[in-house]
RNA sequence: GCCUUGGUGGCGGAAUUGGUAGACGCGCUGGAUUCAAAAUCCAGUUCUUUCGGGAGUGUGGGUUCGAUUCCCACCCAAGGUACCA
């Protein structure tokens, strides 16, 4: 075989790796240990296309690259295979979900078997597998079971705070709980019945259930996301939906926020991916002011981050679905309030938020008194501010918010001045500086910063305030009304959530007829008829057996996506263990990953919701480590290029791209394989396509062509621009694949795939294997290398650890083009030479490099052999020419060896004088020559 | 609106701390080889030019002997986020 046969090497090559587990890991190693993980995919029914394994390859180029460098690399990959599409598809079809997504997990790993990653499968975890949402049910059941002590800082176990409650009552304990918990005493808590306990301590709980409001869709009979609902009906279907209160579970995060955002400090990731979790954290420090209402026996709590602007205040805003709306509107209002509000709920949350110009709010006809000046302060309604963020009421200061200014204007009220020497006819005043404040009582020549301290105290003193610290983030809601998700184990007494005993998990799904919500709108589960628990025998049993004594219905809502994510890092490393999510030895030795790669798209959900279980299941002292992730980098999306046809309006005629001119044209996708590289379509194949374009009529180009037009766009099987990494590594091989994807650009960024210029990656490879190859097959010879090729070797080896350490692939595979092209024009055959380079390209292009190594005469895998030593010696010879450009005119050149030995500097002080002599009486004052960084010229 | 990232040939993209802009690849042009094609190899390819040069990294300024790189203002694109008080 003198030519290079990827199709044959690369079925060989997995075939062996498959064979000797060769990237089998081990939870006992004397080397340093190193983990690599991907963010696990969603098996969808559409196959792998050429997109999904982009940060696949650029981590496992990481991970074959630790292995070399001596790390005992753990590299694991699995699947996220609960989800809404298998689903929707069930629902379609009747097919069960879990047959689907075995279908398509044989798919995935059919797929990403052909591209040659060194995935560890022996560790494949899935989870939709019992034995893995075991782990998901255990953790939710350890949420269960803890509280958060704000003292400690931590969240501890729930049978401490029953001892606390048992001992001194609640006054003491600081605790992240609901807000209407009531205090109590010892005796009091003991007084209480169970149910009672249980009802309180649900308060505490970091899992709990709550009264949120979602939004409903009654055809789906699901809750929806903000990003479901288009144009207030849902996205799929397009079914109204409606804004509904309902019991569900949600998780405590917002008692991590403080920590999850000084974690960000430890962690190595983007910076704009940190920023969006801080954001999305939201903390604001500023002061809760309680302003009373005139009349009625009601007060108003503001979260202000400006208590400083308190005497501005001319009005408040309430939430139209704040609680005292009703109890304050005055008769002569109320007509217009319930208009206002009947108006504003036909509004999604999502809508009133994009909307920023309509101004629009209604007078309650009630008054706030100003816990200083005690003056009467109207409040309103208005849809700008919202519930669910902070309290649901502003105090408004028009001087110096510019919403608050708008508001004023349109409805002309009150605008004070507090700032001195400020003009605020035009516009609010919002800097934090040193302006002084004006018409502020006591506040009175102060600016921002020493205000703020003096307003808190005084709000302290009164009892109206104190100073306090807002987070945006809120607690995330985690029942879900599906059928394809982890069963929660909870079951209810006396409509009170108990947990089954954890012994008894997992907590398997039952099978139901349909996957659809059931007519009374239960969840899917409602469907099931074997959907209860009998506390005697410890089993799931059937429904109509519930008799309210030993046999109880269990939860009907499922896990979201998120919950199953979670902790996978974790599982990876442990993952038959039936006794514990992990081994305490195996979570010991592999710590936390030291590398994840995936999408920035899950910045605010999986990213946030895995850092909080891990610190939570951290102070519970199931994990060494309270982050999941130390270094994280977001690969970019790879768009296709869609093909588009254009059909003349209302007729069956379709225009070559270059004759649309000013006609009425429609742009159809065609499917990208009907076209080729210069845009031309196979009218043929697109006239079998679809029936409707059997009869169309074709107006080509003057030269008889059909020209399509291009579209740069997300790449999707909706828009018929997929491309499929499987006929790439047909047609190509997988290296080359693998090489292209890394070749297309910087990996953080987004990028089109064309595949017309896969065939420059090609044909390196096959010069490469040239280099190893003549006419009569494999030769290298044992004489002694060039200067050059030593030079060449050696510049690869710098370059490539350097680029693979920064995750600039893209231009290690420059570099590996340039060397093979010098060492071609070197016509370098030494071992010498292609020994090394050979183990230098194998993270890239894993399969040629195995074969070479073993023509070279090695037994066993390349993939533990020692990367390249980087000699500097070898590059010393080379210089470098600088010109020198003075004036624009004048120019001169100097030859300076990149060595830093005494002759060269010499050399370089030399070229120095030579520069001054040039220079002198002319414009710089002074030249500076640095050794290795040539010349600096300093004016 | 705000935050983030980016804007370089026909295209994807290089350019270390400010030091020969356009590496490498695609495409294109010419040549070699071939009956021919494929494959391969060699040369050329930012624009402009009166062949001396001149211009040139989104736009306009600034700092510097020197700016794709640093600073200011603006324009455009992508992604994120949002009446966050």
């Amino acid at each position: 075989m003198s030519n290079y046969s990827f199709n044959e090497i690369e079925d060989k090559w997995q075939a062996y790796w498959a064979k000797n587990g060769t990237f089998h890991a081990d939870n006992h190693s004397e080397k340093p240990k190193y983990y690599v993980l991907d963010m696990f995919p969603y098996p969808s029914g559409a196959g792998l296309h050429v997109g999904h394994p982009l940060g696949y390859i650029a981590s496992d180029i990481y991970a074959r690259y630790k292995r070399h460098k001596g790390f005992n690399v753990l590299h694991p990959q699995g699947y996220d295979s609960f989800g809404l599409p298998a689903e929707q598809y069930a629902i379609q079809t009747g097919q069960h979900p879990r047959k689907t997504t075995e279908v398509n997990i044989k798919r995935y790993r059919e797929q990403l078997d052909k591209i040659g990653f060194s995935f560890d499968w022996s560790r494949e975890v899935r989870t939709s597998d019992p034995q893995y949402y075991k782990w998901t049910q255990w953790i939710f059941m350890q949420l269960f079971d803890s509280w958060y002590d704000k003292t400690q800082n931590k969240a501890r176990a729930i049978s401490e705070l029953v001892a606390l409650f048992a001992s001194e009552g609640n006054q003491k304990v600081s605790a992240a709980c609901d807000d209407d918990v009531k205090s109590f005493d010892a005796t009091t808590w003991k007084g209480f019945s169970s149910e009672e306990q249980q009802q309180i301590l649900l308060k505490y709980r970091l899992t709990y259930l709550a009264e949120t409001e979602v939004n409903w869709c009654p055809q789906l009979g699901t809750v929806l996301a903000n990003d479901e609902i288009v144009n207030g009906v849902s996205e799929r279907g397009g079914y109204p939906v409606v804004r509904k209160k309902m019991k569900q579970w949600s998780m405590r995060i917002t008692a991590y926020a403080q920590r999850l955002l000084d974690g960000l400090a430890t962690i190595d990731w983007p910076q704009p991916l940190k920023d969006s979790q801080t954001n999305w954290i939201g903390r604001s420090e500023g002061a809760s002011v309680t302003f009373l209402v005139d009349g009625h026996d009601a007060s108003i709590d503001v979260f202000t981050t400006r208590p400083d602007t308190i005497f501005g205040v001319s009005f408040m805003t309430l939430a139209p679905e704040h609680d005292l709306v009703a109890q304050i509107t005055t008769d002569e209002q109320r007509d217009a309030v319930a208009t206002y509000i009947e108006a504003t709920s036909k509004r999604s949350e999502r809508e009133r938020m994009a909307d920023v110009k309509s101004i629009s709010g209604v007078f309650t006809g009630a008054y706030a008194l100003h816990p200083f000046s005690g003056k009467k302060i109207p409040i309103w309604i208005g849809d700008y501010v919202l519930a669910g963020y902070g309290t649901g009421a502003v105090m408004a200061v028009p001087c110096g918010d510019q919403r608050d200014y708008d508001f004023a204007k349109h409805f002309e009220l009150e605008i004070p001045n507090i700032f001195e020497g400020i003009d605020i006819s035009e516009e609010a005043y919002a800097e934090k500086d040193a302006t002084p404040l004006a018409n502020s009582d006591f506040l009175n020549g102060l600016p921002y910063a020493e205000a703020m301290p003096k307003v808190i105290e005084a709000l302290e003193r009164k009892g109206a305030g104190e100073g306090k610290i807002n987070y945006r983030l809120r607690d995330a809601v985690f029942s879900r009304q599906r059928y394809w998700g982890e069963p929660f184990p909870v079951y209810y007494k006396n409509g009170l959530p108990q947990l089954i005993d954890w012994e008894c998990l997992p907590l398997t799904l039952p099978d139901v007829e349909k996957y659809l919500p059931t007519e009374t709108g239960e969840p899917p589960l409602g469907r099931a008829d074997v959907w209860a628990w009998n506390t005697e025998t410890q089993e799931v049993v059937s429904n109509e057996l519930v008799d309210e004594k030993t046999v109880f219905p269990l939860e009907l809502n499922t896990m979201p996506g998120w919950a199953g994510s979670s902790c996978y890092m974790f599982r990876y490393m442990d993952p038959g263990n039936d006794e514990a999510l992990a081994s305490p030895v195996a979570m010991d030795y592999w710590e936390n990953v030291d590398l994840y790669v995936g999408g920035s798209e899950h910045a605010t959900g999986h990213l946030l919701y895995s850092r909080f279980w891990v610190k939570f299941l951290y102070d519970r002292g199931v994990l060494p480590v309270n982050e999941p992730f130390k270094k994280l980098i977001n690969q970019g999306m790879i768009l296709g290029e869609s093909a588009f046809v254009h059909r003349v309006e209302g007729e069956n005629i379709l225009v070559s791209a270059g004759k649309v001119n000013d006609q009425k044209t429609q742009p159809i996708h065609s499917d990208v394989s009907f076209v080729n590289n210069s845009n031309e379509l196979d009218i043929q194949a697109f006239r079998q396509w679809r029936p409707e374009y059997e009869n169309a009529e074709f107006i080509t180009e003057s030269d008889g062509t059909f020209k399509v037009s291009r579209e740069v766009e997300k790449m999707s099987k909706s828009k018929f621009n997929v491309v499929n990494p499987d006929d790439i590594c047909e047609q190509y091989g997988a290296d080359t694949l693998r090489m292209y994807e890394m070749f297309l650009g910087p990996l953080e960024q987004a990028k089109p795939w064309n595949t017309a210029g896969i065939t420059g990656v090609h044909s390196f490879l096959k010069k490469l294997w040239r280099l190893y190859h003549d006419d009569s097959g494999f030769r290298v010879s044992d004489e002694n290398p060039s200067k050059e090729s030593y030079k060449t070797l050696h510049k690869t080896i710098k370059k490539v650890e350097e680029d693979i350490e920064a995750f600039s692939f893209n231009t290690s595979v420059s570099t590996f083009m340039i060397a093979v092209n010098e060492l071609t024009a070197q016509k370098c055959d030494t071992r010498e030479i292609l020994e090394p380079l050979v183990v230098l390209i194998s993270p890239y292009a894993p399969h040629i490099a195995e074969e070479l190594w073993e023509r070279l005469g090695h037994t066993g895998s390349i993939s533990t052999v020692p990367f390249p030593e980087f000699n500097e010696g070898y590059l010393i010879e080379s210089t470098k020419e600088y010109p020198i450009s003075f004036n624009g005119k004048m120019r001169f050149k100097l030859e300076l060896s990149l060595d830093l030995s005494k002759d060269a500097v010499e050399e370089a002080v030399l070229a120095h004088e030579k520069t001054q002599q040039y220079l002198e009486g002319r414009t710089p004052k002074k030249v500076i020559v640095v050794p290795g960084k040539i010349v600096n010229i300093v004016g």
